[in-house]
DNA sequence: CTGAAAGCGCTTACAG
DNA sequence: CTGAAAGCGCTTACAG
């Protein structure tokens, strides 16, 4: 079966091909009423859909974003492992649906080259989500494609950014653990990079640290990759550093983990540590006891992120920085030292 | 500054646009040496991108595959939230990309309408990820398009197949926890549907309790939705039902709840209770204690999945139904009654 | 070994 | 209120 077109319609209706196009496109102030039923009639008849690739070619527009999601550091698998950008990856195809766009998930290598492809297809706007090297913003600047970055600290005027203020997100979280009394808390981070989120999480804990009067240590900041197993084995270091009773860590993922290798080890959460996450991913409420955390309302996030890409490609005025809002969010695996 | 075409790249070395989409698409055999390279050098002189809405229009080809995702039965929201298919979805965007396809994600309500949109693109062909109304199956049947049914039973031979032995890989599991000695066995299941996955699994659980001399009570079957809120509420269910020793579950999310919902009745696991799950997620290893699951390899799944779609849009034979290995994953939450 | 021309399905000025 | 024509960027027969 031959697939149907604009001109089939237009015969079967008895109209030009030009009218058809008006109708779908809805510009019918110039039709009459009755061509205008007559038409959606045979549509319907025919089951007829627009070829996208043809509109696309003739009007430079495609109603699809792409989504670029940062490859695993040790292999070529996306980083869905993290329910981070899967729950954010929800919430942007969620309001991209309906506000009428297609979601293309691709993913780059470090050096961009994975993002070529993506780019033929005349995408009307890009997400990149998370960490991506310089040369790849450069890449994408060059593209002049309306450009949204998640968790970016990127200020280019060419790129919208949305992002929490992550400085004073992991203040407050320090802070909590303070208020419960903990004064040695460790910190369990990323990799750590100029200029990036994790940095701004770092100086917020540190200056938590420095309002109630604690003495930072090096050795409370314990550095890896945003992953399950780095929450493990930090269990280990912990327990050679004694005077620490409480753990921040910067991802729920890592806090998982880490709860994980403390159990291992024989140690009761909180009782004998108490652990903070970050993100407020399912995996918080999976974990036992459940986590204690930093709430980013990812979903909504997501959600945020197409309706801010598609208003900037409609050319409406956006902020060239939103931010996110945040809450702590209390659960279970922290202890309240001063009370307990 | 203006997209650079074809013809720019024929002007500026010289030649016929014909040849320069001849070389471009490797039909170079008709081309001369020196020709190829000087028209290599000024594609990437002019950083010049094919523009598939162009090149989908005429050869009808789109190399883009769209994922169809269900949509959670309360809401919006993919179904993401459940690890497996970000996992499956992970595995799937890999093997396309090394294959020189992109991938559209998508979701459906379940009359379908979402997919309309979806289609106008074009694409080569469709990933059907998990249960859909048969509506949707006819839908989609319809559009004649290359498509493959993960995890569905649906015996068409329009669909491409791939899914798991899953009675079998159900009376493995069962099997499993009789010959760590239970007998009073539980099954935590999602909505059983008639032809369906779930039907299956619960059909190898019985034939393993008939296999031993249990007699197989209705009350350990306990059916709700495949979701962490379902596991956790089935904690109750379980108490109430005295001789239950151990529970399988058709999800390593149900397990995760149910381990959360025991715990918060002070149960321990598997001392109380020995959980098994289903699927291998990296919610089996981020529990505590790390579940005993059948490990059905999503990640290699997904990956097949895009190798057997893509090879079947190139028109090479595919096997109409292909299984995937499974096998049983023992970690800590089984607790061996016999040896004990 | 290479070119001129037609056409994929649509939209957009331009006419009337 | 509606139509005929040109053109988006590419590929594919058909010639030579």
């Amino acid at each position: 079966m031959a697939r149907v077109t604009i001109k089939d319609i237009a015969t079967k209706a008895g109209v030009s091909p030009m009218t058809v196009s008006n109708v779908i496109n809805g510009k019918s102030a110039r039709v009459s009423e009755k061509t205008i039923e007559k038409i959606n009639q045979v549509i319907t008849e025919l089951d007829y859909k627009p070829n996208m690739s043809a509109r696309s070619l003739v009007s430079n527009k495609s109603r699809m974003i792409a989504v670029i999601v940062p490859l695993t550091e040790s292999g070529n698998d996306l980083l869905l492992s993290n329910p981070f950008y899967a729950e954010f990856i929800n919430g942007l195809e969620s309001s991209l649906r309906e506000l009428g766009y297609s979601l293309i998930i691709a993913s780059v290598d470090q050096s961009g080259k994975g993002l070529v492809s993506q780019l033929q297809w005349n995408v009307d706007g890009l997400v990149l989500l998370g960490f991506f090297k310089d040369e790849l913003f450069h890449y994408v600047k060059k593209q002049n494609l309306p450009t949204l970055l998640a968790d970016s600290y990127i200020d280019d005027p060419h790129f919208l950014n949305l992002r929490l203020d992550d400085e004073s997100a992991s203040y407050e979280a320090t802070k909590y653990l303070i208020e419960k009394g903990h004064r040695s808390i460790a910190h369990i981070t990323g990799t750590i990079r100029e200029g990036g989120v994790l940095e701004r999480r770092i100086a917020g804990y540190q200056r938590a640290l420095l309002e109630a009067g604690v003495e930072y240590q090096n050795d409370w900041l314990i550095e890896g990759t945003v992953s399950f197993a780095h929450g493990q084995n930090s269990a280990e270091t912990l327990i050679k550093t004694p005077e620490v009773s409480a753990a921040y860590c910067t991802a729920d993922l890592i806090a998982a983990g880490l709860i994980a290798g403390l159990h291992q080890r024989g140690k009761r959460i909180p009782e004998d540590y108490s652990v903070m996450g970050f993100d407020n991913t399912s995996i918080a409420s999976m974990v036992w006891p459940a986590l204690t955390t930093v709430d980013q309302g990812i979903l909504s996030k997501g959600k945020l992120a197409g309706k801010l890409i598609t208003d900037s490609i409609a050319g409406k005025p956006v902020d060239n920085v939103t931010y996110c809002p945040y809450k702590i969010h209390e659960q279970d695996s922290v202890i309240d030292m001063v009370r307990k």
